[in-house]
DNA sequence: TAGTCAACTAACGAGTTAGTTAATTGTTGA
DNA sequence: TCAACAATTAACTAACTCGTTAGTTGACTA
């Protein structure tokens, strides 16, 4: 996937092909190093094509860069649509928020530190494009039901999806650095995103389930 | 701050001033951009002086950027020092633990966002160089504490740790992002601040605690 | 008060980076 | 089969960026 940049000449035309192969190469050179960090001919490299074919299809590295934001948030966004959370009872459907959240990072390793960088570099400028609105707002609804039922602590539900999606993104995106901490530890078999996966929907549970 | 640059002669020669100045300058930029794409011709423009001191003093941006992971290390595990937490109950420790963590976010705004970078960028390859590894240690085994003497569920501490330090977190680094979802909120005044600490104690404590 | 040195600046050079362009080659439909 | 067009490349440019260097200046000291 990486080590293709020596092949001179393309053995097959394929727009749709080299388009996807271009955001696939430009998602992770973007979110290693954020836009400013990342290189057009780093991008390219990591293609069988050249770096005109960026220019080509894209235009300019800013609106790659948006192509990119763009692309996985509709995954996101179509996985969290057919969840049918608002006839679940609110501690089942914050249950499967959790699980598909972080089934998410899992499928999408790179979306979530893509997200850090637009936030700190961009200052979330094109946060809109990512489609994140809903889901967010759908689970702060959620939550809200959970307290009206009595079923939930009275909450403050904004903060409650603050902390669920801390949890859910700081295993991944600081893994690189807890490994230092943790050097033994393997964090990426299924059997460890399980435990997590188990561990977050516990402590987030009794965190504001109501009193008995 | 960021509008000095063009005073072509320095008032007064201080060298730990100017120092100061660079790491202070370099901080901001590295947080905004990560080291790949902080500028050190960007650095200096926030200075007083010119490019050259960076190099007179720090040798080369990868040097400043080491020095700039050390220095507020220091201050946290100072900070983290001075606690004593293991002659405290397991739940007031912990509480204290969450409290200090979220006070020297708001303290020093740019930290967090620095080790995002490293971990993201550089796969946590300066991580060892800021002195985390025994704070978050401490913790774990705070936890431990709180768990033989059946005050808390037997969680997996390290889990538990890697969720706190999660909610803890994302409220400061996620908020350009989230800032677009709830376009009104103010996110940084002190009572925001303190509402937020004490859910995040609250959602902790609840979670983990032993069941009565 | 003349000498010395740390602190500092302006300007430059080598290498890099975003973006362009002219030419080439594969593909497709009539 | 071949013209027309889409896909692609190599080579290029202008601007930027890291790092260096030759020279300047304020302050302290003998």
């Amino acid at each position: 996937m990486a080590t293709k940049g020596q092949s001179s000449v393309r053995q097959t035309r394929d727009a749709e092909a080299t388009k996807a192969e271009i955001l696939a190469a430009a998602e992770e050179e973007f979110a290693r190093f954020g836009f400013a960090g990342a290189k057009t001919d780093a991008i390219a490299a990591r293609t069988g094509v050249t770096k005109a074919m960026i220019y080509y299809y894209f235009g300019s590295k800013d609106e790659l860069y948006k192509a990119v934001l763009e692309r996985p948030a509709a995954d996101f966004a179509n996985a969290f649509a057919d969840l049918d959370l608002e006839h679940l009872p609110p501690e089942e459907a914050l249950k499967t928020v959790i699980r598909v959240a972080i089934a998410h990072e899992m499928s999408h390793p790179y979306y979530g530190r893509i997200l850090l960088h637009e936030a700190m570099e961009n200052q979330g400028k094109y946060f809109h494009l990512t489609g994140w609105d809903n889901p967010i707002n759908r689970v702060v609804a959620l939550v809200e039901r959970g307290i009206e039922d009595g079923r939930f602590r009275p909450v403050d539900p904004w903060l409650v999806v603050n902390h669920t999606m801390g949890i859910c993104t700081f295993y991944f995106n600081a893994q690189p650095n807890m490994r230092n901490v943790r050097p033994e530890f393997e964090w990426f078999t299924p059997e460890a995103i399980e435990r997590f996966t188990e561990s977050a929907i516990a402590l987030v549970l009794a965190g504001i389930k109501a009193d008995a």
